[in-house]
DNA sequence: AATATAAATGTAAACGTTTAAATAGGAGGA
DNA sequence: TCCTCCTATTTAAACGTTTACATTTATATT
């Protein structure tokens, strides 16, 4: 069943079917119905492949994704996916796994014309190359836009979230912060240790780097760093940590030497993922809205899949510092 | 840059360097060599909306998830996308998020030939929609076969899974053991449910269904069920869960009623996701073969994309029984 | 040398759409 | 009646491949 089909039931040129298909306006109402209700009937869909090479444009988009075992992707893709849908544009997953040349091989579905255009959750390339590719496809980073790069990207500003949670630290009454960061996702990172730095300066604390432990990602560098932590003297009373699997690494520390979270050391995560309310304590985290960082995100290559010369947006999306028993609750 | 260009940059028919692209052997090594210098040259790909139109083949496969918020799938994935590159496939992850109309949605692709084939580690439809359904595309089922219906699947014992772990609680001297299940994956819970209470039998021990706690798949559940369980008399000395996240909150409950969890009460986890060893006590777990039931289910559904009429197989894969902490370590 | 056979290459149709350009059919005006 | 303008519709080319079939060229056989 094609469009020819569907042109002989009617009695009518394939054109006006795919006039009809296509809502173009020039087509009589009464042949419109006609053909809308043969369409109907034989429950015909327009054959995508044909519409994709004629048109030369797949009307899919494709998702960059550096890891799939990250909960803090799955509702980013959900907001993209929606928003997409709306506008008639599938989405394509790819799992980069942090490796540069599944990044590669992916992107060149771009090139290809595989996919219409890209929203990356990371990228390793570098920012040259990322700017060239913006420049030629459509293509927006999501919470991790490389640095110097010209490019679209949807993020929070994580440096003013760090800041927040250390200013209200300090503001009650905590003198020696420590902070655990990763070592990869350098765009976040950077903020969120620049505003470590910048809050305690502002608030008139001497920054000490020994007070910053950078490892991976993993939970058990959260633990690791709360332990060389702990041995500063004097010794900290607050950790701010760049993801909820660092902080979980640390309160397990903590809780392993009879340290108590949230009384005798507030511990912060970062990202809110839903483990926050799983562990004992509950975990305090700052929540991105990750929903709307994907529909953002979409919004901003909807822009760039109509004029690939549009002008390059950054969009900054509200943060929110969630307390719960790690910092002592109820905040 | 088409075939065409490249054609006559070499001076030769179109259909040779399609010849030469297909590693047809009716081509010279002599024009081959030419061909292929050139297509380097102008690092030629060929449009595979072109080819897809002409083969009608897509090669690509859908993978259909009912969630994305379980880091099980993660690695499974990743098996079926290792195994399908290997084969041209590329893979299109889509999620259902348990809404039967999104099921049927993505399902439509196969129908609208956007996909050459699914599989789907999920289903909601009804066992005689997936036998049609796979009777007329290639379609495998991954981890959790429809009941009843006449489809290619992958999966665990889930039975022997949980009857070895009942098997070994009563080995130890356990006499009162509690489950705790979900209610939305109805295979694997027969079979997990089936396993206790054959292993009960097969070792004398009265089953009563006060012992099966049934909910959903929750953190909280867990936490539900075991404080239903923690109220039977005798006082169960072992529970099996039917997922990790279930286990956690058996034990957080456990924890939080000053139970020491692998002492007082012994705690079997099942999928063996990464959240196992973050916990405080590590969870033992049931680990299931993820990769390969990735792999396997690839290869499965190769057979059907080579020939629709194949014979439907069944996979068992083994799991392994991983003790930690929380059933008293080491076994 | 003439012919038969095999190997290499070319020709053209086909896949299912969309869309510029051509055409038909009316309505309205003179 | 004829002409002009619309509007609705058709025609046919185009998108980039693959592939059955036709043709050419090379090789082997007599």
């Amino acid at each position: 069943m094609n469009i020819k089909d569907i042109a002989n039931k009617c009695n009518l040129s394939v054109a006006t079917i795919s006039r009809v298909i296509n809502n173009d306006p020039k087509v009589a109402d009464s042949t419109r119905k006609k053909v809308l209700s043969v369409i109907d009937k034989y429950k015909f869909v327009p054959n995508i492949t044909g519409r994709s090479l004629r048109t030369q444009k797949s009307n899919k988009i494709l998702v960059l994704l550096p890891t799939m075992s990250n909960q803090f992707y799955s509702e980013i893709i959900q907001g993209i996916e929606e928003t997409a849908e709306e506008k008639g544009y599938a989405i394509l997953v790819a799992v980069t796994n942090l490796q540069e040349h599944q990044e590669i091989k992916y992107l060149h579905m771009l090139r290809m014309k595989h996919v219409d255009g890209c929203i990356s959750l990371f990228n390793t390339i570098e920012a040259d190359a990322i700017t060239s590719l913006a420049k030629n496809y459509p293509f927006v980073q999501c919470c991790e836009p490389t640095m110097n790069a010209d490019v679209s990207s949807v993020e929070i500003n994580n440096r003013q979230a760090v800041y927040d949670v250390v200013k209200q630290f300090i503001d009650k009454g905590h003198k020696t912060i420590g902070m655990i960061s990763g070592d990869y996702y350098k765009t976040s990172e950077l903020g969120r240790e620049t505003g470590y730095q910048d809050a305690l300066r502002d608030y008139g604390i001497k920054f000490d780097k020994n007070l910053v432990v950078k490892n991976f990602y993993r939970y058990e560098d959260g633990a690791i760093g709360a332990k060389k932590l702990m041995a500063y003297k004097p010794r900290p009373t607050a950790i701010v940590c760049a993801s909820d699997s660092l902080a979980l690494g640390a309160t397990s520390y903590l809780k392993s030497q009879g340290i108590k979270v949230g009384v005798d050391v507030c511990v912060m995560g970062f990202d809110n993922t839903s483990i926050t309310t799983y562990t004992s304590p509950t975990l305090s985290s700052i929540n991105q809205p990750r929903y709307d960082l994907g529909k953002e995100s979409f919004k901003l290559l909807y822009e760039k899949l109509q004029d690939i010369n549009s002008v390059n947006k950054k969009i900054i999306l509200p943060f929110q510092i969630i307390h719960r028993e790690s910092t002592g609750c109820d905040n």
